[in-house]
DNA sequence: CTTTTTCTTGACTTGATAGTCAATAATAAC
DNA sequence: GTTATTATTGACTATCAAGTCAAGAAAAAG
């Protein structure tokens, strides 16, 4: 009966990420994502009730993105050591040349705790996060590869942390080799004193 | 010969590091400026050449501050350890009730590392920072304190990535209780196994 | 082929904000 | 007291960006 839509509502909310990810909220323009896109002004705003309706989109995109990467991780048939070891190489955060940091982290960075739809999309991140990894130490723990010393839900939290903290030396332009020996350091330190 | 100043450019830049510091340099405008340090735009502008150059000095004061405080601490007369414990206090970091994290990885977040002098900024201070917290590794592991596993150059980072880490958590909105715990961990993972 | 519906397009509006200008005020040197 | 110099002030300008509007285009249903 109408018009059917040309663009590909999905792809341009990939893409809209990408530079939302890269610039940020208050620096990316209506235009950089029509340019992105390649979709005009008001198709964008029928589908999308405004910018901000569409970075929070883009957010909760990549929450889910990076939850089901880690859920897809942590649910393989090898050690837990082996799966730590994946999460905390660097390598696999990073991709093309643009050191843009965790979405999240920059999007907490940028809005602060005031703003609360912002902030839900942090917490839910963090918690589901931190849920995963805490379920992997805990198997590390139970295989005496992993530190006793601390609760696996406190280690999760470090671990959690010091991935965050890699993020934004990323961020901050930090080297490879820097963040990777961060990480590593940070994994290290993590691990029961006979599987070092 | 002439009019004097009336304002004191000091408290003035001082008033304008809170600012820049609680709402980044986007979000804030030069009349959030004028209203805290109660100058006018013009006086203000005859004394930094713009927006971005009051910026820019705010970080470089900011920087000084805390590379001031961290030698003080690190010259103190107490054990390293005892140090180490403080710099990890987050107690000492928060003040006020606003969460603004540090205001250096905030800047950092915010302009990514395309921006030269902000760059520059954040790099002179992470070495800095790095350099103080490894003096002070090197002594506690001279005295059998801290682990001797890792080198004190990769503690040093170690460290300054988990206090990043904390920051942002802060800037994310979580509670002291959760960031004083991955500081605490943090703390106690890198103690040699007889001091913890 | 006509009608209906919704998408597309570019021009327009509104609001905010960084930075400028020119007139005025205040002070120190002479 | 006069003058020269610089601070102060508020009005002004220019720019940019978010969001709106209305006309036109395209497709599906009958």
């Amino acid at each position: 009966m109408s018009r059917p839509r040309e663009f590909d509502v999905d792809r341009a909310l990939h893409q809209s990420l990408e530079v939302f990810w890269t610039k940020g909220f208050k620096s990316t323009t209506f235009e950089d994502l029509t340019h992105a896109t390649q979709v005009k002004k008001q198709s964008l705003y029928c589908v999308f009730k405004n910018k901000r309706d569409l970075f929070l989109k883009a957010l909760a995109l990549y929450r889910e993105e990076r939850i089901a990467f880690l859920e897809e991780m942590a649910s393989r048939e090898v050690s837990p050591l082996e799966k730590l070891e994946v999460i905390c190489d660097y390598s696999q955060y990073q991709n093309k040349e643009t050191c843009r940091g965790c979405f999240m982290a920059n999007s907490a960075m940028e809005f602060g705790n005031d703003d609360q739809e912002v902030y839900h999309e942090v917490s839910l991140m963090f918690e589901r996060v931190e849920c995963i990894l805490e379920k992997i130490i805990r198997e590390g723990q139970e295989q005496g590869l992993v530190t006793n010393c601390q609760s696996s839900k406190e280690l999760a939290a470090y671990l959690n942390n010091a991935i965050s903290g890699a993020r934004y030396m990323e961020r901050a332009g930090a080297s490879n080799e820097q963040i990777n020996a961060v990480l590593h350091t940070s994994f290290t330190l993590m691990l029961a004193k006979n599987a070092r």
